[in-house]
DNA sequence: TGACACCTGGGT
DNA sequence: ACCCAGGTGTCA
């Protein structure tokens, strides 16, 4: 489900709704979604019980919740992750694969609300961190620069180190986070490069050309609250509004909105790739 | 670098 | 019944 754009809208919504909020309890449904070893003991301290929550943070497209003391949870959305906020006393609207639920509300008053982590398929986790350097260095460390943050020239000498095609490049996120399926084709095709181009052979104007394009549409999408192709909906249930703007993904057969030649899709690196033979060089 | 694995669900 | 899916990790 989440690339850069979902994962934002979904942490302005969360902090907007959960920052200050008290963990008052938690409760796990399924324990194999929590990453590394905690043991049982301390489960709940690990996911931040009695915990004042004080920022949602995000790089790339992974997540993470911090208290006041210093407790950490990180999160990765896998394909199907989400988060849903609920009032104490609503029905849910999605009552399968709900693993973990915090019941969160002000100090010693009742409870304000419920935030669920659901992930049907499960190629998503949380993990339990001790410290917010520890989730800055050891965790988020290992990943590229955000997207929204890279410069030019940064990217261009991470591309430059390898033959790749530049399309896996950009889904690689030890390179750059934040950038999967979607907005790489469709960066791609706004840059007019080929996804099968060699990274270490596209120019400097090229890569600035690119990156360019790669954050005007991951802030436009942003905006939009993301791509909602089969079941992204946010921690409130929205969905998102960017996919109407997609101009390949999901659109082969099409004409290209440029030149009118039909877009091809076909397997780069593995994943599905949709793009003009026409415009893109 | 690619094939495959991890899972469930939706569409054809 | 079969293919596909917004991601990522491991294997030869």
């Amino acid at each position: 489900m989440p690339e850069l754009p979902e994962v934002e809208h979904i942490r302005r919504t969360l902090s907007a709704k959960i920052v200050g909020s008290w963990v008052l309890r938690t409760r796990v449904e399924r324990d194999d979604v929590i990453r590394g070893e905690i043991g049982v003991r301390d489960r709940g301290r690990a996911l931040l019980r009695d915990g004042r929550i004080s920022d949602v943070r995000r790089h790339g497209k992974r997540l993470a919740i911090l208290v006041q003391d210093g407790r950490v949870l990180e999160f990765g959305l896998g394909m199907t992750g989400q988060f849903l906020l609920e009032s104490p006393g609503g029905v849910p609207a999605e009552r399968n694969h709900r693993h973990v639920i915090w019941y969160l509300g002000d100090r010693c008053g009742g409870m304000k609300q419920r935030l669920v982590w659901r992930d049907p398929r499960r190629f998503g986790g949380l993990t339990p961190l001790g410290d917010p350097e520890t989730l800055n260095k050891a965790c988020w460390g290992v990943l590229g620069p955000d997207a929204l943050e890279i410069d030019e020239e940064t990217l261009f000498d991470r591309l430059k180190k390898t033959q790749r095609a530049l399309k896996t490049a950009l889904l690689d996120q030890r390179l750059l986070a934040g950038v999967g399926n979607i907005y790489a084709d469709e960066a791609l095709h706004a840059a007019g490069i080929a996804p099968e181009r060699r990274s270490h052979e596209v120019s400097r104007c090229e890569v600035g050309g690119l990156l360019k394009h790669v954050k005007r549409i991951l802030r436009e999408a942003v905006e939009l609250g993301g791509s909602t192709i089969r079941d992204h909906k946010d921690p409130l249930l929205q969905s998102g509004a960017y996919q109407g703007r997609h101009a390949v993904y999901g659109r082969p057969g099409e004409p290209c909105q440029r030149c009118a030649n039909v877009i091809r899709s076909n397997v780069v690196g593995g994943r599905t790739t949709h793009w003009c033979e026409a415009c893109q060089i």
